[in-house]
RNA sequence: GAGACGUUAGCUCAGUGGUAGAGCAAUUCCCUUUUAAGGAAUGGGUCCAGGGUUCAAGUCCCUGACGUCUCACCA
């Protein structure tokens, strides 16, 4: 990014003219700040009424933040102050700074927008009814070498500010000190998090940590990333998802347990995709699918009332139990193909190729199956549906159904036409898993690469004994992006993946 | 991976083949209750990069980089 060269040093001229008055913005080590913006203007009376008293001789109130308006009048000047959550307009008289620093004003007319500025002072409101602070004394906390790209703002709306979306997730700072949505996201974010955790915790869960670092990458159908390493030369892959480790803990008897934690897929970046992602997955000894489902319902419900307040969002009820549809019945209803045509894969293909699919790349029944699930079922699942028993091809790591030869005990949940979870009942018969395994392998062998590998250690695992299980997965960053009705999901990841910006100043780089 | 569109001052954006523009921000000055403060003046450009066409290219053509959207793939 090209530089203006002439700000930068003017800015740093005035850092010297600072410290040369004896305020050096970077010296500060610690400032006590009083209140946060928004407790000051929401306690304003009261506050205001207390530094009434003290108004003439000694500081009443502290605060401090990041200069982010300035109008300066001569001997006078109207700032605003933000700290990040909330902005306060700031007076500053020359001669009614305190008189023990009479290079205040002088140091005042060095700070720039985009500065951080400690000041003392006293509430008062001006002839136009603002709530503001009449400032006694001012430090200097850090100076703006940069143009903020601040706009103006007026009444919450925002004139200029930052828009450029590649700008925005390259330099994120910026974006979140201009743009109150992105700052919003984040705090979003952070709170659906917590209560994950606290819905998690208060049911009996522990909370557990697996490597990220894996010899085999399994636990899904994905390509994984490689790295080596050192010490013991070897090739290592950076996990795509948890689940096995984590039924290895249940097979150690440990019945109940959650992980919040980032997986790793090599693929591409969309909409929906980026290649790192925040997965959750949770483990129940002795529970099964239905168990699954309310979970899921109640951990939607929950989430939902605790952070917006309202179970609903979007037009979408999660107060009410979610529908349950066979998979097979969806795929009839919405394209007319009855279950006996996906019995075998040449009649599968046949009834394929008559709804007007393409057929070349089908090898499978269980893949051609969820490709009619996906074209005619999702887009109507705008009410939250699991939609339940998926063919056994597509799922190595569930349980088989015993009341359906080729379909097993699992379900995924829809809300708004788009996949939220992914659950099943856990195969704890190991020479079953085997199997499965095994014909994964040779699935890869069919020029498969996201086929599941063999993995000896968590066959050794299932071989101690597993009790009975339901497992449930989500995407943590899906969930955000449903729950706060956002479309992209760089916007509720705060540094998604980018290609590497070529700059004129270091081209080599 | 394919197509469409975009990339011009720190930010947001105009720009019709013929001297590179505006608002905000910046610099200097005036202004002691302003709030998108106001007034006066000033500075600021690798028009994404590299080729080509042309007397002349920000503008037209080609190639590339990066981004956005749509589609494909996957989750």
């Amino acid at each position: 990014m090209s530089e203006d060269r002439s700000i930068r040093e003017i800015r740093l001229e005035k850092l010297q003219q600072l410290r040369d008055l004896g305020f050096d913005p970077y010296a500060t080590e610690k400032f006590k700040i009083d209140h946060s913006v928004k407790h000051l203007l929401n306690e304003f009376d009261q506050l205001a009424n207390l530094s009434e008293s003290a108004k003439e001789d000694k500081p009443t109130l502290s605060i401090a933040g990041r200069v982010v308006a300035l109008r300066e009048m001569g001997k006078a000047a109207f700032a605003h102050l933000s700290d990040g959550e909330d902005r306060i307009q700031l007076y500053i008289r020359k001669n009614d700074l305190d008189e023990w620093n009479e290079n205040a004003w002088a140091a005042f007319k060095l700070v720039d927008i985009g500065d951080h500025l400690g000041v003392t002072g006293h509430l008062f409101t001006t002839k136009t009814g603002e709530k503001s602070l009449y400032v006694h004394t001012l430090t200097p906390l850090s100076k703006a070498l940069h143009n903020l790209p601040l706009g103006k703002e007026k009444d919450g709306e925002q004139w200029y500010g930052l828009t450029d979306v590649d700008q925005r997730y390259r330099h994120r700072h910026l974006d979140l000190i201009c743009n109150h949505e992105a700052r919003e996201q984040l705090l979003n974010r952070s709170r659906i998090v917590s209560e994950v955790r606290r819905f998690f915790d208060h049911r009996g869960y522990l909370e557990v940590e697996t490597p990220l670092l894996q010899l085999e990458a399994g636990g899904a159908a994905a390509r994984p990333f490689l790295t080596h390493y050192n010490a013991y030369d070897i090739q290592v892959k950076l996990r795509i998802s948890l689940e096995l480790y984590l039924k290895r803990i249940i097979c150690g008897d440990v019945p109940k347990v959650y992980e919040i934690g980032r997986v790793f897929r090599n693929e591409g970046v969309s909409n929906r995709h980026n290649p790192e992602f925040t997965l959750l997955e949770w483990y129940e000894a002795y529970a099964n699918l239905e168990d699954m489902m309310e979970c899921v319902e109640d951990l939607f419900r929950h989430v939902a009332n605790k952070v917006f307040g309202d179970a609903h969002l979007h037009g979408i009820d999660f107060g009410k139990p979610w529908h349950r549809v066979d998979l097979m019945t969806a795929i009839q209803e919405r394209s007319g193909i009855a279950p006996e045509e996906l019995s075998t894969l040449e009649s599968a293909k046949a009834a394929m190729k008559r709804v007007g699919l393409p057929t070349e790349k089908e090898n499978n029944l269980g893949g051609i199956i969820e490709k009619l699930l996906e074209h005619f079922v999702e887009p109507h699942l705008q009410e939250p549906t699991f939609i339940v028993g998926y063919p056994i091809e597509t799922s190595p790591l569930a349980k088989k159904d015993p009341n359906r030869p080729g379909f097993t005990r699992r379900f995924e949940g829809y809300v708004l036409g788009r996949e939220v979870c992914n659950a099943f009942s856990e195969i704890n018969d190991p020479i079953d898993q085997r199997e499965r395994f095994e014909q994964q392998m040779g699935e890869h062998d069919k020029g498969d690469d996201e086929a599941h590998p063999m993995d000896e250690q968590f066959i050794y695992a299932l071989e101690s004994g597993m009790p009975p299980t339901g497992g449930c997965g989500i995407g943590i960053d899906r969930l955000v992006m449903l729950l706060t009705g956002a479309e992209h999901l760089r916007e509720i990841l705060l540094f998604p993946m980018m290609r590497p910006e070529l700059t004129h100043d270091n081209p080599e780089d």
